[in-house]
DNA sequence: ACCTTTAACTAACGTTTGTTAGTTAGATAT
DNA sequence: ATATCTAACTAACAAACGTTAGTTAAAGGT
């Protein structure tokens, strides 16, 4: 039994659909789209996955759950709040440099997830939501922001940080620590107290 | 001969069309998806437009010319460039609230669009993207903004203003006047000297 | 040597897709 | 009154879809 190879094939496959789904969405990818990517017939995928949409919440559930776990080791830490954005901050940068499909496809395919997971999906994004609020108005409290609306700073630095993939690897002089210290400008210091 | 009749009808399947290609995207939309939602027959929907693809051309291209309108007028102004952003960015928020689904449509389905019309709006979209940039950098050089990486800026910016329809709605307790000023706050404040 | 497992294949299924063809009832124009 | 036009209908098409069934050749275990 060679566990070791079933596995890096499967991993192959979710690599291709990835990618598919990426460039041309989840419904638009069809299952014989994907097994040409990974060079079989259509009906040898189902050797190794059960369904279409089992790849859809593989890809997109250990993307959610990688999030909610740096969030939440974020949290246990005893940080200033405005440090904590700058981690998130990071985290985002990070993941989406190493992960850019699979984080493309949490930002715009979600909705293509079938019930219970997507139930499950939207609670996880939801509690990171809040979670990253509930930092921001830390800020705010503790005198490091100016007294601005928790939800339209949460919105503003979340949809910058969610649309990061569709824009990032298209700029080829921009290294990644530079990026991080732009953005923590960009995105926090309209906020900061002056 | 009841032009008027004729318009309203075609008028009502965009109306219609938007509203699903918003909430299940396009491909996931099939041409009887929104017959139904018009209250006729599938086939009956091709004695008004061409076919689907006719109908994403119309719903994206009109929101691109929009705003390409908007842009060139913004830029025949005399207004000092933090000004021209702020214009911007209260554009953005009107039509995201009055075309809340075809605004939708032009940032998440575009894709989908097939060439030659492809061409045509990707070429739109880059001229206004870059004179966006252009307007940064005058800000820059004008000294009202601090010397950042104005791609960056103009990323944060964008992405921001662009998803805003997948935010705006949700909150009840938010006046469109002032979410502008906690935005043009959010957005550009973080950017100008102090 | 024999049995089992793995992972590929071909063939086919029932459904849905976008679209076309042909028809028809009613309104409008002459 | 007759002809034309509009906008709906039913029926059907060919292609593509996700998936299932059954088969086969090779690899691994005993």
């Amino acid at each position: 039994m060679q566990v070791d190879q079933n596995k890096s094939r499967r991993a192959v496959i979710l690599e291709c659909a990835a990618r598919l789904f990426r460039e041309k969405g989840y419904k638009a990818t069809s299952m014989r789209n994907i097994a040409e990517a990974v060079g079989i017939q259509g009906a040898s995928l189902y050797n190794h996955i059960t369904g279409k949409q089992e790849i859809l919440v593989e890809l997109l559930m250990s993307i959610a759950r990688l999030f909610t776990k740096e969030m939440n080791e974020i949290n246990k830490s005893s940080l200033p709040a405005v440090d904590k954005l700058k981690r998130l901050i990071s985290i985002h940068i990070r993941y989406t440099a190493e992960q850019t499909d699979a984080i493309s496809i949490i930002t715009s395919e979600w909705a293509h997830l079938e019930e219970p997971t997507l139930s499950e999906y939207l609670g996880l994004r939801n509690a990171y939501e809040e979670k990253f609020e509930q930092i921001i108005k830390e800020c705010i409290a503790d005198g490091t922001f100016e007294n601005v609306n928790p939800k339209i700073a949460l919105f503003s630095i979340l949809s910058t940080l969610r649309w990061l993939y569709s824009w990032y690897g298209k700029q080829k002089n921009i290294n990644p620590i530079e990026l991080e210290q732009e953005m923590i400008h960009c995105l926090l210091m309209g906020l900061i107290k002056r």
